[in-house]
DNA sequence: AAGTCTTACAACCGCGAGCAT
DNA sequence: AATGCTCGCGGTTGTAAGACT
C-alpha cells in the first residue's frame, strides 16, 4: 500500500502548465497507441513528465469528446440535484454530464454554484437554509429597516431603498425559517446546558403567539422555485443508488417524514466526523457547521455542548439577545413573521 | 498607466481502493 | 495474508486574466 513513487521517482520531471507542444505530442501517441499504463507512457511518449500529469491532462483537457464552454442553466440545475444526493462525489456527477469532467465540474461548484446558494441563503453543504448568525443578523437588519421605511414612507413606491413587499415577505420567512433550523439543530446541543433558552419565552421566538413551533418535525429544506429540483424521480433515484452508503437514503427518509426519536443518544454523534456522515448515524437533520464571532464551530461537537462554558454559545445568546432587543424596542416583527406563514405558504421555501 | 485585488480554472498533491504477485 | 504498484478521486494551490482603485 502507501503512495506511489511515480512522481518522487522523476526527480527532475516538468511541472506547470502544458505547452501545446507538449499536448501534441500526448495527443499523438495516445491516438496511435492508446494509454496503456500511465506510469510508462511519458517515457514512450517522450515526454519529460509524469505519468499521473500526463493522465490529468488527458482526461481532463485533451480528451476529445470533452464539452468546453459554459456550463447551461439545466447543466446547473443537475450538479445542484446531483450534489444534493450524492456530495462532493465530483466523479459520480460528471458520469451524468456528458463531455464534463470532475474537475470542470469541480471548479464551477467551487467558483460559481457555491457562492449562488450562499447568496441564496442556502448552506451549500447541506442544501438546506443557512443558520450562520451573520446571515441571520443580516436578514434582521434587512427586515428592520423595511420595517422603519415602511413607517417613513407608507406606500412602497416611496420607499428609499427599493424594498419591495414580496421580497420583505421573503426575508421574513427565510429568516423565520434560519431559526427553525437554528433552533433544531441548536437545541439538542446547548439546551441541557442552556435551559434558559427554552424557558425563557423572550428568548426563545418559536414559543410568540403561544405554540411551540419547536415541535415541529419537518425539516425544512429548500425547493428551488420553477426548477425540478429535488422533484426529477428518475434522476433522484439512479443517483441514490449509486451513492453507497446508507446515508443519502436515511437521510432522505427522514426529511420526508421522520420525527425526532425522544432517546436518541447524542454522545454517539459526536464521534462522527462530517455532516454527511453524521446523516448517516444521526436519526436528526442534517448538520450544519454554523460561525459565531468565536469562529466555526461544529454544531455536532459535544465537548462544545458539555465543556464550554462562555464563548461560542455564550456570543450565541448575546447574539441572540441583540436580535431580540428589537422585539422590546417596538419592531415587533416575530409576530408579523409568525402571522404571515401562518396565513401563507411561501412557493420557495418549504 | 500602474498597482492591487478578485476570479476562474488548470494542475498538483496525497490518500485510498483495487489488483497482481 | 502481506506487499507493491497503478489508478482514480477529492482537496488544495498556483497563476493568468480581468476588474477595480
Amino acid at each position: 500500500m502507501g503512495r506511489s513513487p511515480c512522481c518522487e521517482e522523476n526527480v527532475g520531471v516538468k511541472k506547470g502548465p502544458w505547452t501545446p507542444e507538449e499536448d501534441e505530442k500526448l495527443i499523438d501517441y495516445i491516438s496511435k497507441h492508446g494509454h496503456g499504463s500511465w506510469r510508462t507512457l511519458p517515457k514512450r511518449a517522450g515526454l519529460n513528465r509524469c505519468g499521473k500529469s500526463c493522465r490529468l491532462r488527458w482526461t481532463n483537457y485533451l480528451t476529445p469528446d470533452i464539452k468546453r464552454g459554459k456550463f447551461s442553466e439545466e447543466d446547473e440545475r443537475i450538479i445542484i440535484n446531483l450534489h444534493s444526493v450524492l456530495g462532493n462525489k465530483w466523479s459520480k456527477i460528471a458520469t451524468h454530464l456528458p463531455g464534463r469532467t470532475d474537475n470542470e465540474i469541480k471548479n464551477y461548484w467551487n467558483t460559481h454554484i457555491r457562492k449562488k446558494l450562499l447568496k441564496m441563503g442556502i448552506d451549500p453543504e447541506t442544501h438546506k437554509p443557512r443558520t450562520d448568525l451573520n446571515h441571520l443578523m443580516s436578514l434582521s437588519q434587512l427586515l428592520g429597516t423595511s420595517n422603519l421605511s415602511s413607517a417613513m414612507n407608507t406606500t412602497w413606491g416611496n420607499n428609499p431603498l427599493g424594498l419591495q413587499p414580496d421580497i420583505t415577505q421573503l426575508a421574513k420567512i427565510q429568516l423565520l425559517q434560519n431559526l427553525l433550523q437554528l433552533m433544531n439543530n441548536y437545541s439538542f446541543v446547548n439546551v441541557g446546558n442552556n435551559p434558559y433558552l427554552l424557558s425563557n419565552p423572550n428568548l426563545n421566538p418559536l414559543f410568540l403567539n403561544g405554540t411551540n413551533l419547536f415541535q415541529t418535525n419537518k425539516e425544512p429544506h429548500v425547493v428551488f422555485s420553477g426548477s425540478e429540483e429535488y422533484a426529477n424521480p428518475g434522476l433522484y433515484s439512479q443517483a441514490q443508488s449509486e451513492c453507497s452508503q446508507q446515508d443519502v437514503s436515511k437521510s432522505w427518509a427522514d426529511l420526508e417524514g421522520g420525527s425526532i426519536p425522544q432517546d436518541t443518544d447524542y454522545n454517539k454523534i459526536s464521534n462522527t466526523t462530517t455532516s454527511r456522515e453524521n446523516q448517516a448515524e444521526n436519526p436528526l437533520p442534517a448538520l450544519v457547521a454554523f460561525s459565531t464571532k468565536m469562529g466555526t464551530v461544529n454544531q455536532m461537537d459535544s465537548n462544545i455542548a458539555q465543556t464550554s462554558t462562555e464563548s461560542p454559545s455564550n456570543t450565541f445568546f448575546d447574539d441572540w439577545e441583540k436580535l431580540l432587543d428589537d422585539e422590546t424596542s417596538g419592531r415587533s416583527y416575530w409576530k408579523e413573521i409568525l402571522d404571515l406563514t401562518s396565513t401563507s405558504a411561501s412557493p420557495i421555501l418549504w
